[in-house]
DNA sequence: TTGTATAATCGCAATATTACGATAATAATT
DNA sequence: AATTATTATCGTAATATTGCGATTATACAA
């Protein structure tokens, strides 16, 4: 017991709980907020702009590459980040359905 | 350590990563496709078509809740979830700005 | 009152996540 | 070659999540 049963479950279901997940915390929220920002997309600037260390950081920026949220390329001396839109898509379609949703029979 | 660092970051940037964690297991996705698809949205119906035990799901249920994805009332003699769309906004609000990026320099 | 059905809570074990210091790996600079 | 800068990985401790059996709480029915 503890571990997730997500065998139980659809692809697509896991898929996006994924990509939730890797939204799920406050640090990631934030650094794909800054990719969104920034003209430049190096870690060293993540790291100057986030109260972690940069162990920390790094394995954020795993979290979200394996979601497949951003992306990352050798440039120059440094890597760099951007954000990957394809599973983001995923979770958008989820989402905006909820959005228009009624409830079907008054109770809530 | 291992607490999550949430005093560090934004107020939005916590509720926004808190709803997406929120959505994060196959089975809350799962159960929120549920409610959109339902007529009845009764807690023992969601029971009989996941295959997780009991308490299991009404812990889902209570995650879904304080994360105000879902509302619940009683109706009859048995509990009534719907939708709550007011937070679910929130957590598109975020995504959608992120669909329309590109990247200002070319390096991903 | 007694029984039944529904859903929440408790307690526990198994796993997963978060954070960071230390270290390693890589590439550019001197 | 030695130094420096940047990022990844390792190891470990603290904390959080997941899942379920058992129990509790509540409302309705007999």
């Amino acid at each position: 017991m503890g571990a997730s049963k997500s065998s139980a479950f659809t692809k697509k279901q896991n898929e996006i709980a994924n990509i939730a997940k890797a939204l799920s915390h406050p640090a990631r929220v934030s650094i794909v907020q800054l990719l969104l920002k920034k003209e430049s997309c190096v870690c060293g600037t993540i790291v100057d702009e986030l109260p972690l260390a940069q162990a920390t950081i790094s394995q954020h920026l795993k979290e979200l590459k394996l979601a497949g949220i951003i992306k990352g390329s050798i440039e120059g001396n440094s890597l760099c980040y951007c954000l990957d839109q394809k599973n983001l898509k995923l979770l958008s379609e989820f989402i905006l359905p909820l959005l228009h949703y009624t409830s079907p029979i008054k109770c809530c």
